[in-house]
DNA sequence: TATAAGCGCAAGCATTCACTTGCGCAATAC
DNA sequence: GTATTGCGCAAGTGAATGCTTGCGCTTATA
């Protein structure tokens, strides 16, 4: 009986913390938004491309409906899959506010080229 | 015996699965990365800023460090933690190539703007 | 009407994650 | 010298993740 009620308190499918950043931490779910950014799909024809369960690409649909980044259309029984990714757009603005740090290599080549360039033709 | 030969088996700490869409999918580790690119920081002077143990920061240092995107310093005792965000460049490459995805909105926005302006003073 | 296709729900399972505590080691301070 | 500081390593834990299989519902097709 205790473990009856025991049992009962695991929350199975506890909402997690899903965010955009953790949505496109797996490369499934990358692939999928990249499919469907090209062209809207339908749910099996997703789990077509990949080789897991169809369930397995329904959930991952679910994830990325869950945060946002696809949106559901049905029509009849398909489901098909548009994408949604106005939230990427966060994603953006926090790696580029660290553009400089991966452009600081190219800035410093330009500058050194700027330079070798005076050296060259101008001497000033 | 065969209880040891089974037990040394066991991997704990298993390299696993970690690229740069991993590693900023966690909220703490953006908040290190946040950290150490305005200045760099030792070990413990990152972790004084969570309330969680000077270890738990340590992995997660370690995990930036393993996928590369911080670099550590030692001098003496010290491990100076540096901002190495080249990486990062990949995932803007990657959420760059759908930016028509939320950029279209304040197209349609201003294509209506105009729309209306056009309606308002040219009837032309 | 019977069969098939598209799909979600639910339960179970192995692995990974993020964290903890305890320990030890090297560098610095007293 | 001894004490303290900075830090990694190792083991353990609960929760999350990604997957599977089995079932049943609805919609389309034969």
């Amino acid at each position: 009986m205790l473990a009856l009620i025991f049992a009962s308190t695991y929350l199975h499918n506890m909402k997690a913390r899903r965010d955009v950043y953790q949505a496109i931490a797996d490369p499934t779910r990358r692939a999928i938004i990249r499919m469907i950014a090209a062209q809207p799909h339908n749910v099996n024809s997703i789990a077509e491309k990949f080789d897991v369960s169809r369930q397995a690409i329904s959930l991952q649909v679910k994830i990325l409906t869950d945060c946002g980044l696809i949106i559901i259309k049905q029509r009849g029984r398909d489901r098909f899959c548009e994408a949604q990714l106005d939230q990427l757009s966060e994603v953006s603005a926090w790696v580029g506010q660290y553009r400089r740090h991966w452009e600081t290599k190219l800035d410093d080549l330009e500058a050194y080229l700027k330079k070798l360039k005076k050296e060259k033709y101008g001497k000033q």
